[in-house]
DNA sequence: CTTCCACCGGAAGTACCGGTAA
DNA sequence: TTACCGGTACTTCCGGTGGAAG
């Protein structure tokens, strides 16, 4: 990077921040949990969830509502708007309203789930230790006695059901059948369209009483919500226009992934304050395109268990010799780097396994082929230089040895 | 056409860990 | 203290399979 002294490094890092010269004057707006005052091209969506949830409002049950689309088309961000402002208007109205929201990918498992959902009732319980239908049971309790109308938004909804199985959508939409005073809706989301395949039936028709389909976002969209919130962050109301229409053309046009184009905005301004620069600039796009896979990869590799990051060394291993890199070569390798080391050998069932999440990380790509009479096989090929994998695993003294 | 390799990948089960309730 | 809970990491078992060789 720079082959300064850090005590410069640091000394000038703090003089650029002291100067005064900022691209951004408010970087918060850029952030992801971001939620602007105005959503553009989403009037329609609002509107509707708006309607959903209304009746609790005149102190009525409403329908469980179901939000599709793919990533960065503004599912989260409608959600969080209507269920702030419900929220506010039942506050400033005296009404027994609660909001809850929570990330199934973020919080990881239906127990912490469930733990979002309580701390919204005012409900604390253990983080471990109780059955799932005990914190269920107690939210229940909470609520009927409380009187509480809970809105629940379940956003990533998807992952919960791939990964664990509907049962706590079955228990939750149940539960709320139980709830004499007091009502729970739930607000579902989901990236994946066809996720509706791995519900059980009744829990679908439950949740889905209502749907709403978020499109993609449009490349002008994106473009325009991008200057949008470009006014908002840049000082002096210089809108870096060039800049943003390749943040959009980057990130935003393929997929109408917004957020992916907001982070990107966000990242390359980082880069241009940093260099203090005076404006944000094409190139400063470009950097932060870079930095952002870089930090992804490195924080992927840095945080790889043990295990696996004997696979991906024995990966590496393979692509030395020749090309033909498959689950059984990597696993012959992968038995004599842990013999190296002394550490326990995994099976090769696991180890498979293990490959597929290196797979899914991005940090590998592999596919299956067949080799007619010669099996058929995963083939592995590692996309990473070997030169970074050792940088990083020689923080692990284990591992030293076999770098 | 059938055979058969070298795996794939689902399912069920085990061991362990950090925790609670009674 | 004992019984039990959920989550994680792993093992064991095993049916399944694309396609070159025969």
């Amino acid at each position: 990077m720079s082959d300064k002294k850090p005590e410069e490094m640091l000394d000038s890092i703090f003089d650029r921040a002291l100067s005064g010269k900022h691209i951004l004057n408010d970087n918060h707006v850029l952030s992801s949990e971001y939620i602007p005052e105005k959503l553009p091209f989403r009037e329609k969506q609002i509107v509707s969830v708006g309607q959903t949830l209304a009746p609790l409002l005149k102190g009525m049950k409403c329908s469980n509502l179901l939000l599709y689309g793919k990533t960065g088309t503004g599912k989260t961000v409608v959600a969080r708007y209507v269920i702030d402002r419900l929220a506010q208007k039942a506050h400033s109205n005296n009404m027994k309203i609660r909001v809850a929201y929570s990330n199934a990918r973020v919080s990881r498992t239906s127990y912490r789930v469930l733990t979002d959902l309580a701390n919204s009732v005012d409900l604390s319980i253990p983080f471990t230790g109780l059955s799932i239908g005990e914190v269920l049971q107690r939210i229940v309790n909470k609520i009927s006695q409380d009187g509480y109308f809970v809105v629940f938004v379940l956003d990533e909804i998807d992952y919960l059901v791939k990964t664990h199985s509907d049962n706590l959508l079955y228990e939750l939409t149940r539960s709320s059948d139980r709830l004499s005073p007091g009502f729970l809706c739930l607000v579902g989301i989901s990236n994946d369209l066809q996720f509706k395949d791995y519900l059980d039936p009744r829990v679908l028709s439950s949740l889905s009483e209502e749907e709403l389909v978020f499109p993609p976002y449009t490349a002008e969209e994106i473009r325009s919500i991008l200057l949008q919130r470009a006014e908002m962050a840049f000082t002096g109301g210089i809108t870096p226009t060039a800049a943003i229409n390749l943040c959009a053309a980057l990130a935003g046009s393929e997929h109408g992934d917004a957020r992916r184009a907001v982070d990107l905005l966000r990242i390359s301004a980082e880069v241009a304050e940093r260099e203090g620069a005076e404006q944000l600039e094409e190139k400063h796009v470009r950097i932060a395109v870079q930095k952002i896979e870089r930090d992804r990869v490195n924080d992927a590799l840095s945080s790889l268990p043990l295990q696996a990051k004997v696979v991906l060394l024995s990966i590496l291993r393979c692509g030395d010799d020749d090309s033909s890199c498959s689950t059984g070569t990597v696993f012959e390798k992968y038995h004599n780097l842990c013999q190296k080391i002394g550490i326990e050998v995994l099976t090769q069932r696991r180890v498979s396994g293990l490959l597929s999440e290196l797979d899914l990380l991005g940090l590998t790509s592999s596919s299956v082929v067949s080799s007619g009479r010669y099996g058929r096989t995963k083939k592995i090929h590692s996309s990473i230089p070997i030169q970074l994998v050792r940088e990083i695993f020689s923080e692990d003294p284990v591992l030293t040895p076999i770098l």
